[in-house]
DNA sequence: TGTACATCAGTGAACGCGCGTTCACTGATGTAC
DNA sequence: TGTACATCAGTGAACGCGCGTTCACTGATGTAC
């Protein structure tokens, strides 16, 4: 027993733990989250299928870590960004590195829904985490509004090119998403 | 042979193919693109699963298949609206319209890409067909940003909202949607 | 410090499943003389 | 009109694969006296 009460199973515990969602996530970033398999990241580590299941009760569990870990991971991307200051420019810029970071994250908490999987309940409170902040840094007037839209807006410029679906328009995406930004202050 | 140059067993080839994309297209309405699977539709349709080789080359090319007709619906739907003399207001909820009968049909197109696959040059054919129609409604003054925005912030509105994302924010997302399509006039 | 025991990480075999796809083959439908 | 042949839809068995998950077990690590 360590001096903040961790045993060394415990850490070592976690470190494993840990090692999984990475090369779970690392598996979405390349493949998408319907490619992740319990079997394929077994044997990244080195180990056998079955030995994923002394950390996680199955593959629905791990995905639903992921997603959360997911939506954390933004929810603190924006309070970075708000505590040094940003405005609604600053938070959609800031949205948009973390969304460039790692397309296929963005997809697995924006994206189409995997199909037969429900999200639980604890992201929702994590989405309004995020809204919090958003509101926070939208002018008094409408900000509601202006909140709701910069989630619409720039998500559907951001989905978009993270799809692949300006290649060939010749068109600047980190422009049109900038201009949609602005917009928002005109709103 | 009959009149219009086709032999009964071109026409049943035709049905049955129809028949067969039908199928698919259901399974993907219900439970995504990820879910479409040859062996299943097969068993639906009362044959075996190689007889459908017999009228596919393969999965891929049933998905592409889908994916172009999806295009020309949406192209034929922007069309019909256009026809009836609607303005930017009327083809957006053409869009909505199109996008609510059948949200995987929908996600299918501007989803999350299906990984591992890549759409076909034909689509990019129809997609400009589509922004055609678009530019045409548009009011001349900077008709381009608006065609693109009309794209994107309807798609962020829609996509947000088929995904489920709006549930329990007691927010109309109809609403929402009309707002978002007159802002495009204030552009 | 040493011994008995409990905890627990990881293994290997197995289950049952469904997938896409190939192949040789049957049998019905159409075609040509 | 009848016969020989070609076309082609569909079958059933098989291949190889990977998946999630369970189960009984081994062996190492930690705990208590």
């Amino acid at each position: 027993m360590s001096e903040d009460g961790t045993t060394p199973r415990e850490r070592y515990r976690t470190q494993i733990r840990a090692e999984i969602k990475e090369r779970a996530q690392q598996q979405i970033a390349t493949a998408g989250a319907s490619a992740l398999s319990l079997n394929a990241i077994a044997k990244q580590m080195g180990m056998s299928g079955p030995a994923l299941y002394r950390y996680f009760a199955g593959r629905d569990e791990l995905i639903t870590e992921l997603i959360t870990d997911g939506y954390r991971s933004l929810a603190d991307a924006f309070d970075a960004a708000a505590g040094a200051g940003a405005d609604l420019a600053g938070l959609a810029a800031a949205l948009r590195r973390w969304a460039l970071e790692d397309p296929q994250r963005y997809f697995l908490l924006y994206g189409t829904p995997v199909p037969g999987y429900h999200a639980p309940p604890d992201t929702t409170a994590i989405a309004s985490r995020i809204m919090a902040t958003l509101l926070d840094a939208c002018p008094p007037p409408r900000a509601q509004d202006r909140a709701l839209a910069f989630w619409t807006r720039l998500h559907g410029v951001l989905s978009l090119e993270l799809a692949g679906h300006f290649t060939g328009m010749d068109l600047d995406p980190a422009l049109l998403y900038t201009a949609e930004a602005e917009s928002l202050l005109r709103l």
